[in-house]
DNA sequence: GGACTTTACTAAAATTTTAATAAAAGATTA
DNA sequence: TAATCTTTTATTAAAATTTTAGTAAAGTCC
């Protein structure tokens, strides 16, 4: 195994200049390769401003140390094919998590981004304190046993999680909190793990998914909405996910909406999501049923609908009932007008509308439509197209793989 | 003179790859010095990566360029005192031209950004068309004429105006319209002026010199709201001026903000620039006069009050006038309520108010301070501090010079 | 005043690039 | 269809550039 991530401190310390510059650019084009695939020398000689020799050189170190692999032969228009560089297939592996507020989904993906393990779930409370990080812990070593890598390949760990977290400061503000004055959740992770740690709000990490893997692909600024049963925003500007200063940018969910509006969870009143959002469905389905209106949901036992679920009001609008129809175009002006303050200030080029909301895409974008056509300017709102997730659930999970490719190399790299 | 500013295509494109190599190292001296002043070959050196030896010979080939002197020698804790290198005194110049709605003001400034003509004001219409262009550039040639510099020295023209400006497309899409399929604005220009031409937005542009010269200043995420007679927005995140994905964002005046509020100039209904402007203040206090409301205001004519100014209500607010306080606070209520949008979006570390309104601070930043606390989560809120801009008037101005220097040199590596 | 730092400069050593060449592959032509 | 031409890649050796190491000069601190 190759030295190249290996992270020893002393391996390091000892480099000088020259020897750190070549570690650095070889860093380069190992996530060069990881991300646009099998590349030619030229193509890495033009990308990186190098020398024919030059980069064949770091090539040939790279094969060696058993990262990149010759990948037979691009196309030519006229001239000897080129040789094919790209990672070799199982040399990397990415232990990825996805933590939400009552279960955790753990797999491990290759250089490929391929899962090598199935996806598994366990059931798990995700509270203010630390309780949850000794299970997620010891499920994810079992994992790594029973998957049969080797340890030495797995580079790093993603975990994405609700709440604010500052991915920078290594923190969680909301859930599994550490004491003051203590070590950082991140930290105290890679002393568990013994590797790379990246923790992550479970909206950015998504929004990551969407751009490495996505509809957002190749595109420079995009927002990308995630819809269950709150609201959250990540979003893409000038090619990267941005967080704000601490962290915290997108909380799109509780910006006020409505005049005095009702009581929002966070204790202020008229946040949007107290209009727009799975939570706002339910409890405007539950007080119309209730009150009596005519819908297939009155087949439902008060318990029932005590417990009514986001999916229940979708899958009875897609049966047709005129009631859930409603309340989901009645969420979509809301979500719609939010929406058309995120165009009028970002100016993106595309919203990707994901989470279990966007099930209801016939009856919810329509409206999105519709207010954006209200209230945005038309310069802004033309160069602007909505689209539904195609990633579904596997925006989550793919997306603190995606983080911890993004963040991995850089740390190797601010190391020095 | 050097070449290394002279953008001739013949002499870009005699250079080889080493060379040009050279020559984009050259031109980042050049801006990192600009940026961060004098600076000795050792910052050079762990800056940009490169040995001593190389770094020198770089600087004497600039200093023989007549683009860097040594400028005396720096402080030392225990060692040899080093050698400073700077930018020449009065080696480079920048024409910055101001455009607002009826008037223009054009200055040039050098290198230390100090101007070395005095600001000239001249008053001209900026229209949906063209007209105004030639009576701008007669204006600004017979400047740089009676200014005396070397035109050669002249590196760029930058210029800021109202509406909507696509900065790289190089367009303004409210003002200054060119026809369909003919050169942009910005060609159009640079054609006429023979020079690297930068078109930018007004409030961008004092954004900008904020973070160059303001209290923006070694910050990385910022926003900037300027409040004249309209809401503009800037802003800069992660260390950069951010334009959204057709140079339109930070349409901030427009937002949503009020139900079923007054119809706006834009044509939409209850934007935020009719409940938090100058417009907006005028507007209330023109009705309240009328209304016959108590204020020193009262003395006003029917003419008078007609033309009512912003300046006239803040200064009746220094005066005592409870009316004009009221109106400010209440401008202050609803900009405060827009600001807890923002800072719940973007998580930035301090919020800086320009414009006209500033002048009202003490009336107004309580407000919105209110509004904040009412309105933003704590972790966020707790995150961001709300300062008054210290530029001034000058924001604007030196607004244009910061964007000929931002993207002049990118301009120069570009062509390569 | 001596010890220790830091800078500035030079020359040898190391690295990188360019140029040159051979091989490989498609395009063109007989 | 075969031979030739053109284009592109891969590799090597000479040339150019950059770096490291070494040294003298210039400062600061004790």
């Amino acid at each position: 195994m190759s030295s190249l991530l290996a992270l020893e401190d002393t391996f390091l310390a000892g480099l000088n200049n020259v020897e750190r510059r070549k570690y650095v650019q070889k860093i380069k084009i190992v996530k060069h390769l990881y991300v646009k695939g099998a590349k030619t020398n030229a193509d890495i000689c033009g990308r990186f401003q190098i020398s024919a020799p030059t980069s064949t050189a770091m090539l040939n170190e790279l094969i060696a140390e058993g990262l990149v692999e010759k990948q037979g032969r691009g196309k030519s228009i006229g001239g000897r094919k080129p040789e094919l560089y790209g990672l070799r297939d199982k040399s990397l592996f990415v232990l990825s998590i996805h933590m939400e507020k009552y279960k955790a989904r753990l797999a491990i993906f290759d250089n490929n981004n391929s899962p090598v393990t199935g996806v598994q779930t366990f059931p798990i409370e995700v509270t203010q304190d630390l309780q949850a990080v000794d299970q997620v812990h010891e499920q994810a070593m079992r994992l790594i046993e029973a998957s049969g890598i080797d340890p030495q390949k797995l580079i790093g760990v993603g975990i994405n999680m609700p709440g604010l977290v500052a991915s920078k400061e290594g923190n969680n503000h909301t859930y599994l909190r550490v004491p003051d004055g203590a070590e950082s959740l991140q930290q105290l992770l890679e002393r568990k793990f013994g590797k790379p740690v990246f923790i992550q709000n479970d909206v950015k990490s998504a929004t990551l998914a969407e751009y490495r893997f996505g509809l957002a692909h190749g595109r420079r600024d995009v927002l990308v909405l995630s819809m269950d049963w709150g609201v959250g925003l990540g979003m893409i500007l000038d090619g990267k996910l941005r967080s704000g200063a601490s962290g915290f940018a997108g909380e799109f969910g509780h910006i006020p909406l409505v005049e005095d509006g009702r009581l929002c969870h966070c204790g202020k009143r008229g946040c949007l999501e107290t209009v727009a959002s799975g939570s706002a469905l339910v409890r405007n389905a539950q007080e119309g049923i209730r009150a009596g209106e005519n819908t297939q949901l009155q087949a439902l036992s008060e318990s029932e609908i005590d417990q009514l679920e986001v999916e229940q009001v979708i899958r009875a609008a897609h049966d047709g009932d005129q009631f859930a129809i409603n309340l989901l175009a009645e969420v979509g002006l809301n979500l719609g007008k939010g929406i058309a303050i995120l165009i009028q200030l970002f100016n993106p080029e595309l919203i990707i509308l994901g989470g279990d909301m966007a099930q209801a895409k016939p009856f919810v974008v329509p409206a999105i439509q519709q207010a954006i056509t209200i209230y945005c300017m038309k310069q802004l709102r033309e160069n602007t197209r909505i689209v539904v997730s195609e990633l579904g659930r596997d925006a989550m999970i793919l997306g603190s793989v995606a983080t911890v490719m993004e963040n991995v190399f850089e740390t190797h790299l601010e190391q020095m």
